[in-house]
DNA sequence: ATAAATCGCTAACGCGTGTTAGCCAAAAAA
DNA sequence: TTTTTTGGCTAACACGCGTTAGCGATTTAT
């Protein structure tokens, strides 16, 4: 019998989620099986259910841990009394920062989010829409106020989004240059593009 | 008995692989069962198999054709003798056109390959990588040249590949802005981001 | 020390999957 | 018109899936 190791503050429950988060982006939500998680957690599949309810509350506790700090970051930045283009950054800088250090659980929710059933699909969908309209109302100020060049601001941001969960790549290339310098290259694209 | 219809010079292995690219875009590859895609086509299960080999196969042809596309391509582009920067706003409206046009196969060649069993798949890993490192070596060569500001070459091959998947963002949004005014806000963005 | 809760295990379930075999009608070729 | 090929069909296969039931050991609470 072997038990999942647990350090103080971290469930049992929190080390699957965090195994699944691995296995669902290497693989895939459909693809992994219960049975690929339970050996990755050293532990045999029907045990996992002592923790969870099932693969998809995986998946749901996923896209909105991670669909929660953004809204809670974008809520902080539209507070800030800066111009429109420093938000931008901001949110740059912030998306950047998680696909770097939260990669696993970003990518999943980016990438699996299709297969979460209703209700929760349709609020998901939600959130995301609403995200995208509040950051393209940022973007649109800083139009106005000529910090920003006349672009269409939806498409600004399917563009910054997209080019963010590139990142990627940059996670599975082996000659990587310093997050630091990634960050900065990507910033200078991005707010280059938008700016001049 | 009802025969998958036909025109000329259709064959109804294309109607089937034309069918399968809708239906993996839609549900990914795994979700995405032999029975649905019968359904779609008119046809039994088992009937599908009179055309094709497996359902491997269909994700090989199309994640093959695509990328081939690609590749002969930047084969002509490189052959041109214009500015590194007019090279890249060729690859660019044309990455975008593809996605525009050729959606369904193009995205999922871009996010399915994962799918595809050795020996496909190593290929498919190697065509895409030296494809863009093919690709940053014309921003490389724009940078020496003055064309293009000093930023990480792969970096920037990353964002603007990246960017261009998010035309899936479009398709699916219900009001859009048209596909010129698409491509056209997307090279200022992108372009505008490696100059000025 | 005793009781209760936690958390592993094995076995098994029902179901959906990709795919094959074998048959027969329609279409194409002779 | 006859023969051959094409392309449907039904039935069935072996397998992997998510999940549940029920048991016993270990850990935690009393």
């Amino acid at each position: 019998m072997a038990r999942i190791k647990t350090d103080k503050n971290i469930s049992r429950k929190d080390v699957i989620v965090t195994k699944a988060a691995s296995l669902f982006r290497e693989k895939g939500f459909k693809a992994a099986s219960m049975r690929d998680l339970a050996e990755a957690v050293g532990v045999e599949a029907a045990s996992l259910y002592n923790h969870i309810k099932s693969k998809t509350e995986l998946l749901h506790e996923l896209c909105f841990s991670v669909a929660n700090r953004f809204l809670q970051k974008i809520d902080e930045v539209e507070a800030e009394k800066i111009p429109a283009i420093e938000k931008i950054e901001k949110l740059l800088r912030f998306h950047i920062n998680e696909m770097i250090h939260h990669y696993e659980e970003v990518y999943v929710s980016d990438r699996e989010w299709k297969h979460l059933a209703d209700p929760y699909l349709s609020n998901f969908q939600n959130q995301r829409r609403i995200y995208r309209k509040r950051f393209a109302a940022i973007i649109e100020s800083g139009i106005r106020n000529h910090e920003v060049k006349k672009i269409d601001a939806p498409t600004a941001v399917l563009i910054m989004l997209h080019a963010i969960s590139g990142i990627e790549s940059w996670h599975r290339s082996t000659q990587k240059i310093s997050a630091a310098e990634l960050e900065e290259n990507m910033v200078t694209i991005l707010v280059g593009g938008l700016t001049q």
